[in-house]
DNA sequence: TCTACGGTCTGTAGCAACTACAGACTCAAG
DNA sequence: CTTGAGTCTGTAGTTGCTACAGACCGTAGA
C-alpha cells in the first residue's frame, strides 16, 4: 500500500506521514521498488496517532502511549497518568481561554454601545495600571 | 533607559524586545553609546503589545492594532472588526478544547471504575470506526 | 590607571508540529 | 516508448519566542 492510499485511509497528509517517520514516531516501512510499502498495522498506528493528536496529546505523549499500548493491562496506570496530566493541562488552557473570551467580549460589546469618545479596545490595551 | 529596565517595566523579556525590533513590531530606538536607549513611549508600546498578546492576538493582529491605534476614533470600526474576528477564533478554540476535555474526562473516568479487561484509553485511541 | 564584573551587543540555532516547495525519479497504462 | 500521476529526498518556511556563544561596554572600586 502506497503512501497516498495511507494518507486517504488515515487522514494524515503525506508530508506528515514522512515527517513521523523521520522523527521516529513510526518505523520506516519496507520498500517495494523505490516506494514505501505500508501494511494494515501502519494504518492502525497512524490512526492511533491521529486520534491522540486530535485530543491534544503532544507527539511526545503520543510516543509514550504508543510504547505502552502493546501491553495495556500492564501499563494501564501509566497510561492513565499521562491522560490525567494531559486533562489537567487542557483544563488550564480552557480556563485561560475562557478568561480571554470574557475580556474580549466585554471590549467588543463596549464597541457596540458607542458610549465613548475613544475606541475602547485601544484604550484598554493602552491601559493605565 | 536601558533594555534591562524596559524589560522590568514591561514584563517583556530582553530577548523578546530585541526580537520585536528585529521583526519590525517596534522601531529601533536610538543608541546611547553602544546601548539601546528607550523612552516612555517605548514602554507604552511594549505594554500595549503585551496586553494584546495576553488576550491571544497574534503579532500580525497586534501590528495592525498598533497601526490603527494612533487615530482611534477614525479607525474604531476596523479595530472592532479585528477584535471580533479574534473573539470568534477564541470561541472556536474554546469549543474544540471543551470537546477535548469531555472526551478525555470520559476516558480517565472509565479508567477509575476499572470495569474493564483492557485499558480504555488505549482502546479508544485504537478505535474501530 | 587598571581591572573586574554585570549588563549589553550581534548572530545564530533551537523548540513544536507540521507544511510547502524544488527537482529528480518511478512505474503503470496507453 | 512516452506520458503523467504519484513518489522520492532534501531543505526551508511557519509562529513567537528562547537560549546560547563570544564579543564588547561602561562603571565602580583598588
Amino acid at each position: 500500500m502506497k503512501i497516498g492510499e495511507v494518507s486517504k485511509q488515515t487522514g494524515c497528509n503525506i508530508e506528515t506521514i514522512r515527517y513521523y517517520e523521520r522523527i521516529g514516531v513510526i518505523e520506516p516501512p519496507p520498500r517495494k521498488g523505490a516506494y514505501r510499502d505500508y501494511g494494515p498495522s501502519d494504518i492502525e498506528r497512524l490512526r492511533f496517532i491521529r486520534r491522540a493528536r486530535e485530543l491534544g496529546f503532544s507527539l511526545e505523549e503520543v510516543q509514550a502511549l504508543l510504547d505502552l499500548a502493546p501491553r495495556p493491562q500492564k501499563n494501564c496506570d501509566r497510561v492513565q497518568s499521562i491522560a490525567e496530566q494531559h486533562l489537567s493541562n487542557v483544563r488550564t488552557k480552557l480556563a485561560d481561554l475562557k478568561r480571554m473570551e470574557i475580556a474580549l467580549a466585554t471590549l467588543v460589546k463596549r464597541c457596540g454601545t458607542r458610549n465613548h469618545d475613544r475606541c475602547p479596545v485601544v484604550e484598554s490595551l493602552t491601559g493605565n495600571d
